[in-house]
DNA sequence: CCAATATATCGTTGTAAAAGGATATATAAA
DNA sequence: TTTATATATCCTTTTACAACGATATATTGG
């Protein structure tokens, strides 16, 4: 029961769902990911944090980067399950729009040159 | 976006998932439920009001009791696959069986007749 | 070692959600 | 019309969660 509710509750807030998107499109590190939802940048590794905890996303190091991805599902059946089924939903919601939108001009190096 | 949010905050709560694992063995009243969850009365209108409002379930009133059944899920998709999944998922969760075990000892009349 | 930087964690604040008691509503029976 | 009863709503309290700034951690480059 729990690691079901934490899946569901993982997916019960709209910055997550929007993580969730957008890692589907393609892996993110967490500064892309803050940029693309317009969140502080502690915000963002909370919502990413309790995403990994209930099996959604997972994430691989890489120097100072730590890049974020979907899961393979392998933790949990119920998070393998809601993954699938995110592929075809929401696809023509207005957020989820907007922010798949602003992806393709969002890289780390063009974050790092701004600051 | 909204609409999907409802149905999965309306599933991050373990008295709602028993509610509606409830009901997908059978139609019940609000104080058969209340009984089986154990919980005020007040608590369990508002889980349900709650499931009601994602889709997820529905009423039919008659006379004096309001009976409450799995919804069709055509007010949602999003109700309507994991009302589809609820039917295999946490059927050999502990808190789950547990639930369903009291479920044939509970009855509207008796409950009348113990007051 | 020191400076810079990407990310994680901590502390605080405001808001939402869960709980139950008390009350209101609606229907049935007398 | 009065009484009883099943359910919904209101009110209040406690707990959980989202947000952000500040600080800590870890890695890279000088």
């Amino acid at each position: 029961m729990k690691e079901f509710i934490k899946v569901m509750k993982a997916l019960s807030d709209p910055a997550r769902v929007k993580i969730l998107k957008m890692l589907q499109h393609k892996t993110m590190c967490v500064c892309e990911i803050q940029t693309a939802l317009d969140k502080a940048q502690s915000t963002t590794s909370k919502h990413l944090k309790i995403l990994e905890d209930a099996g959604l996303i997972a994430f691989q190091k890489d120097g100072l980067w730590v890049n974020y991805k979907v899961s393979d599902g392998s933790q949990s059946p119920f998070a393998a399950s809601l993954i699938g089924n995110m592929r075809h939903w929401l696809n023509d919601d207005p957020e989820i729009k907007k922010v798949a939108g602003r992806l393709p001009g969002i890289n780390r190096n063009d974050i790092l040159n701004k600051n």
